[in-house]
RNA sequence: GUCCCCGUCGUCUAGUGGUUAGGACACCGCCCUUUCACGGCGGCAACACGGGUUCGAUCCCCGUCGGGGAUGCCA
């Protein structure tokens, strides 16, 4: 048996989670987790002009919800820390001495200007600019000295082989090869003295003894060089393994054009992290077969495996998101429901009426648990829920338009919503009113005196108490909803004809 | 331009050198029902194209086309 894996997920501060980070994270985390391995969180905060606080904050914060726990990182520590990039600059300065030291590692004293300029003139004369030209690749010993005398700034560039070929065996894309020849002397250390991605990266994850680097598959390219680097510090590189990408549902580049991209937008549109964490399991990934689709993270754990993840880019759907959403919350308990819906009421300060006398339900809390045992699956999502039970916390509710007017607006509505509140105010009384079989037997009766079906008049007394064509079963509506606002709604309806 | 990756229903995907190419989302229809929803049942719909290899290719090889990525002193 092979050794515990460690993974990482290392992302860079400059931005909230976005969900192909938040896949690559999920998927280094389900890995860990299903081969009792290590899953580390490493900051890659090289770059100081975009690095920020709070994108280190919301990064974070977006992996927390998702539920996505980390076993070493900046904040909790670990045997192989620090894991912010920013404070092991020593670490990588020692390794760039010793890159240097065999000649391996060379000065480069071209500015950003130098660089566009010739790369422009390349261009000009009809050429091609591969990256860098090696202009300093061969500079002597007085050249570098008088250079540094006139107090030019310099970057560090790794020297990599003309010939031959670098290749690796993927872990999901199997053998990948790079001729050596198109790989240009890339920038390892930075003129203001930070290393570059690719070179923290290899330091880090071999000093951290990372054995597995899952990546999305835009790294394809780096991985060569980094490759190079390893072998120039004769060290054994990791296995490599590059997941497809996520796109927007038109198969482009997933911006925010197409929605919403980070995981924080996505609480926000009332999606539940588990059903998060469900749906980008889905993307790249399938259980197999047959096998169910909507799964707790155990689940996922149980299943997951790197070999059954796919090579072909997925688009991302916002459909079956909330469809996988949908099925999470009908999957949920009295308990978790009331949990998910109580914070939607403190938002509008919707709290049990006293006057509306309910039966049985003397606490908002209590009133709200049989308010959603009555929609029972028809609670599906956080967003429509508040326009689902509005009107039984407030007499200001949404009213769908279309719907009044066709089934309310009516003389004929008009007639039976008459008929039926008169007989309510008549014909039930004290402990009838709190069972939804009175309300139901009355409601018939009415219909037969007026010598209509029942349909007639449950779909304007419908709409006249909730606003909506659809809801609850009605009859639990007006047991909920009390006798007295049952019977004043159904005469305001009546008075709109 | 160059290098690299990818290509099964509209979408996510399962799958095999010989299958009626399976499931899910979406969509459509029917049933249930006080409407909607839920649920149940059914339907539509795919192996990008062209060459090979083979008795036989969706599957193996080559090419084309399409999509994506890289080409930074960003990560």
């Amino acid at each position: 048996m092979s050794p515990a894996p460690r993974v990482r997920f290392a992302p860079s501060p400059t931005g909230h989670l976005h969900v192909g980070g938040a896949r690559t994270a999920l998927f280094n985390w389900l890995y860990a987790r299903s081969q009792q391995g290590a899953f580390v969180l490493r900051i890659e905060d090289t770059d100081q002009e975009r690095s920020t606080e709070e994108s280190y904050a919301a990064i974070l914060a977006g992996m927390r919800w998702l539920g996505l726990d980390w076993d070493e990182g900046p904040d909790r520590g670990g045997d192989f820390g620090p894991y912010l990039q920013s404070l092991r600059l020593d670490t990588y300065g020692e390794h760039l001495q010793q890159l240097a030291a065999d000649g391996q590692a060379y000065k480069c004293f071209c500015s950003a200007e130098d660089l566009e300029g010739r790369a422009a003139e390349a261009k000009a004369a009809g050429g091609v600019w591969e990256g860098y030209d090696g202009k300093c690749r061969g500079l002597t010993g007085e050249e570098v000295t008088a250079l540094e005398a006139a107090g030019k700034p310099h970057a560090w560039r790794l020297r990599t082989p003309d010939e031959g070929s670098t290749f690796w065996y993927d872990i999901i894309l199997d053998k990948l090869e790079f001729q050596n020849e198109v790989l240009v002397d890339r920038v390892i250390v930075k003129a203001d003295g930070f290393p570059t991605y690719q070179f923290a990266c290899v330091v880090d994850d071999h000093l951290m003894e990372i054995s597995h680097v899952l990546r999305g598959d835009d790294h394809v390219s780096n991985t060569p060089f980094q490759i190079l680097i390893y072998q120039a510090l004769g060290w054994k590189p990791p296995k490599f393994g590059h997941m497809p990408m996520i796109l927007g549902p038109d198969k482009k580049r997933l911006s925010k054009r197409h929605g919403a991209t980070s995981v924080q937008e996505f609480q926000g549109q009332g999606i539940l992290p588990a059903a998060m964490l469900n749906y980008l399991s889905l993307l790249g990934w399938s259980p197999g077969g047959n096998a169910k689709e909507v799964m707790s993270a155990q689940e996922i754990i149980g299943k997951f495996s790197l070999k059954k993840v796919g090579s072909s880019a997925a688009a991302f759907d916002y459909d079956k998101l909330n469809h996988i959403n949908s099925e999470h919350i009908k999957a949920l308990d009295a308990a978790g429901r009331l949990a998910l819906a109580m914070p939607l009421l403190e938002e509008r300060g919707w709290r049990l009426d006293p006057a509306w006398l309910v039966h049985g339900a003397d606490t908002t809390e209590a009133y709200l648990g049989r308010v959603l045992a009555t929609l029972g699956n028809r609670f599906s999502s956080l967003v429509t829920l508040p326009e689902q039970i509005g009107f039984f916390f407030s007499d200001d509710f949404f009213v769908d338009q279309e719907a009044w007017a066709e089934h309310v607006s009516t003389s004929e509505a008009s007639t039976l919503l008459t008929i039926l509140a008169d007989a309510l105010e008549k014909g039930l009384a004290g402990d009838q009113a709190h069972a939804a079989g009175a309300f139901d037997d009355l409601v018939r009766e009415c219909a037969e005196q007026a010598g209509v079906k029942a349909g007639r008049l449950i779909h304007p007394a419908r709409v006249a108490l909730t606003g909506q064509s659809r809801s609850a079963g009605i009859f639990e509506v007006m047991e909920l909803m009390g006798l007295p606002r049952t019977i004043e709604r159904l005469r305001r309806a009546a008075a709109t004809a």
